[in-house]
RNA sequence: GGGUGCGUAGCUCAGCUGGUAGAGCAAUUGACUCUUAAUCAAUGGGUCCGGGGUUCGAGCCCCCGCGCUCCCA
């Protein structure tokens, strides 16, 4: 690109051609900007030296010495300028400082060029920290350099911004103005670091799989459709990693865990995204039972690293992730909640159950052919609608009707049933979990089931995996896998309401 | 996909029964060397989301569209 830039931008009525939404309020910066150039400041310099953060400054202030010159940087957030001398507040990652200048400590010169200062600037500044007769940690500032001119204001200094989707459009203003959204992204971060030293430490061999495939499953879900150009070929992006670890399982690899982005082309709301963070591990020779156990000490461990606490107040309601969880089977739960014993009724007894308890309002009101649906996944359909809400408190829902899934063992003890779990937390579903399937033929047989329901029609089906089956075939040691959705342990872990709140750049539509 | 509420200055928000567009912060100018949402005085700043309609007259009423919120499937 030829892009001749002037050394000033004198000429603003030329903004347009540049920006799509100049004001006066920007003109008036580069208005500042240029003449802060023209006394020979550079206001984009190289670098600057290494600082103190804030709450370091905060937290040890009693260690400091008067004379001690420190070095701190930071955007300017709020300025109270009384002629001769101005305070101004700075923020740092870590949090705010308040800066104090002087004429007298700057000399008249170096003062006057905080005239040409705006707020959001970013700014550093040497000198030594005191405390003010109201008693701030407050830096008086012996030296300041600019580092980096702001040309476009920040939104109200004690509203903020506000707009839900201005706060995703301009995430990075979200993130300034309210320190709540940055630290969550940073926790964010600590937590999938937390994850990894967890995994790592029971010795998991972290693996990558991958996004685009010719087949996608282990999971039940539209995939996204794309093509790859050099090979002239459609190709789905992954709806689960499962397969591909279970693969390096066939290979040898006893302990392997995944986290990373999946896709599902469904909907959106509060705990949906079409990309998401799955975390997914596997452990040979351990089956079900053992993942329940991962699962509480996992999310313990990352809630005491990174909260420092296992309990959270979320929606107005106290949880407690502290191991153990409970375990309830999903047929106790939907006996307790709806007084139908499925486990022990006919799929006809269940269907006439429902007909005529009126209680039984909320499936009703879904419009199901329950009479046309296996008995499973009408026990599915109760739980969903009377259970899964008033699981508040972390709970194992297991022992799923054996319908409900291709990749996991049948329960050792009843054939109706898989040995596969749901953890829950405040009704929402947080990963789920198998014995995993190991038997090539009985593997087969519902992988086949699976392509024969796409073909079908069934859009959220799966495609034969001949690769996957042929794995199997060698053969797979017996294992515990399990799935966590990460988005979701992050809305819990930074008491976040909506699953966007957690995701740094959601879709913008235009 | 269905329902609800919303969209006004850079930001946060008012705007009555349809009658010339408002405030605070931010900005500009001035005063002020311990302020902290600093204070005080003055000044400038608008595609009222877009399009159409009703009306003498629309930010407001009606229709269509776009975007967002929440609830439901």
């Amino acid at each position: 690109m030829v892009l001749t830039m002037k050394k000033n931008y004198e000429n603003i009525s030329d903004l347009s051609e540049i920006m799509r939404d100049s004001n006066e309020l920007i003109v008036d910066r580069i208005r500042h900007l240029n003449q802060l150039e023209e006394r020979g400041i550079n206001p984009y310099p190289y670098k600057f030296k290494e600082v103190i953060h804030s709450r370091f400054i905060h937290d040890n202030f009693a260690h400091f010495d008067e004379e001690q010159l420190l070095t701190v940087a930071g955007r300017v957030m709020l300025m109270r300028n009384m002629g001769n001398a101005t305070f101004l507040n700075i923020r740092d990652q870590e949090g705010d400082i308040q800066v104090y200048l002087s004429k007298s400590n700057l000399g008249p010169e170096k003062y006057e060029q905080i005239k040409l200062f705006d707020i959001g600037d970013i700014i550093g500044f040497e000198g030594n920290v005191f405390r003010t007769k109201t008693g701030e940690i407050t830096i008086k500032a012996q030296e300041l350099s600019l580092l980096t001119k702001s040309i476009r204001p920040l939104p109200e200094k004690y509203h903020g911004i506000q707009d839900a989707d201005l706060r995703q459009r301009h995430r990075s203003l979200d993130m300034i103005m309210n320190n709540d959204v940055r630290e969550r992204f940073i926790n964010r971060a600590r937590a999938m670091s937390a994850i990894r030293e967890f995994m790592n430490g029971l010795n998991f061999v972290e693996a990558e799989t991958p996004i685009l495939d010719t087949k996608y499953g282990g999971g039940e879900a539209k995939p996204f459709v794309t093509n790859v150009n050099a090979m002239d070929l459609e190709v789905f992006m992954n709806v689960s990693p499962e397969l591909y670890l279970k693969r390096l399982m066939v290979g040898g690899i006893e302990r392997v865990y995944t986290m990373g982005r999946s896709f599902r082309n469904e909907g959106i709301d509060r705990t949906h995204y079409p990309e998401f963070t799955l975390f997914e591990c596997y452990m040979a020779y351990a089956d079900y039972h053992d993942m329940m156990e991962l699962m509480e000490n996992l999310y313990e461990y990352v809630f005491l690293k990174v909260n420092g606490s296992t309990k959270i107040v979320y929606d107005g309601i106290e949880i407690e992730f502290k191991a153990p969880w409970k375990r309830a089977t999903m047929c106790d739960l939907v006996k307790l909640d709806t007084g139908l014993d499925v486990l022990n009724m006919s799929k006809d007894e269940i269907v006439e159950a429902i007909a005529s308890k009126e209680l039984l309002i909320n499936i009703k009101e879904q419009n199901l052919d329950i009479a046309s649906m296996t008995k499973g996944d009408i026990i599915m359909e109760l739980f969903d609608a009377y259970s899964a809400s008033k699981l508040q408190q972390p709970t194992f829902v297991i022992d799923f009707p054996a319908e409900s899934s291709p990749l996991c063992k049948l329960h050792r003890e009843n054939a109706d049933l898989i040995e596969r779990f749901e953890p829950y937390a405040n009704g929402v579903e947080l990963g789920n979990a198998y014995s995993e399937l190991n038997d090539p033929l009985r593997q087969r047989i519902l992988l086949h089931e699976q392509a024969s329901k796409l073909r079908a029609g069934l859009e959220t089906a799966s495609p034969m995996d001949e690769e996957f089956a042929l794995a199997i075939d060698i053969g797979m040691p017996p294992a515990g896998g399990l799935g966590i959705g990460i988005d979701r342990m992050m809305m819990f872990l930074t008491n976040s309401y909506s699953i966007k709140d957690v995701i740094a750049f959601p879709l913008i539509k235009r």
